[in-house]
DNA sequence: ATTGAAATATTGCACAA
DNA sequence: TTGTGCAATATTTCAAT
């Protein structure tokens, strides 16, 4: 992983649907270099996906909450853990030093699902209390932070 | 939106870099027709991007938090998420409702640079006090609810 | 990493349902 | 209006160097 991997990086990070081409011309590479350079990344495990970003209450998901865990004293965190990830609705999941032992964000439709899924939730086995705090507005999320892609060889 | 365009909209979530010949041939239309409903929803902002998604760690940001921002009394919320905004490690941030005022996630490569974070979060005008969650893995993190995406007719 | 070449994809446009 | 088919570019993706 060089300057050039992390400018590419960068790029993609910030416009996932850039061409190998443009990329190309950002690095100054041919684009068949780009792609085997991307390849690489892909593979080694650097870049994870790429996904578009939706605006959530423009596909009915309105309804955003960050809901912290409490684990009951004899939890397994592992299972705790696989049956989170079964919920559709719990989009993140974190596993927190501290009192919870999860904060997990969960978006739905309406806050009569959110009651569902808080349900749910407090069904799983380990799972002993939960602590929700509602998302009043989503200033920024997901951005990139590139600041460490600051070279200074160029 | 009818459903052709929630299904594309549910592809490109998983799969952002997917061609729009691909795209077209998994709704039954062509590459054309795609690329104009993916152009609309775009503009419209349903679409609001494509990103690449790395790695944390293999980019030097190891180090990840949830960090609960308290407002002073006299406090403009606006202005304090527009001083939050200028921070490059701050990658998310919601304004909440409850005793916090705004729950933002950090990511940066050491627990030193966490700490000048902190100190840089405590000293913007409007904030009185923040509580740090520390993240000790990502078991997940943004992935797509589809749930919504249920068609009953086809 | 580059070049060259074949396969594939993009994208504008005329026109049809 | 929305989709199709076509044609001109542009990009992807290989193999050879």
């Amino acid at each position: 992983m060089d300057a050039v991997d992390r400018r590419i990086i960068a790029a993609l990070r910030e416009h996932g649907r850039a061409t190998y081409a443009e990329l190309g011309r950002q690095v100054g590479l041919s684009a068949s270099a780009v792609h085997e350079r991307v390849g690489k990344l892909e593979t080694s495990g650097v870049i994870t996906g790429y996904h578009a970003v939706v605006n959530p209450s423009s596909v009915g998901l309105g309804v955003t909450s960050l809901i912290g865990i409490y684990s009951t004293d004899t939890a397994d965190d592992e299972d705790v853990a696989e049956a989170l990830a079964r919920l559709d609705e719990v989009e993140s999941c974190y596993r927190v030093a501290g009192d919870e032992s999860f904060i997990v964000k969960v978006r739905v439709a309406t806050v009569d699902d959110l009651e569902r899924t808080l349900g749910r939730l407090r069904r799983i086995e380990g799972i002993a209390r939960t602590r929700t705090t509602l998302v009043l507005s989503t200033r920024f999320e997901g951005r990139p932070n590139t600041s460490e892609v600051d070279d200074g060889d160029e």
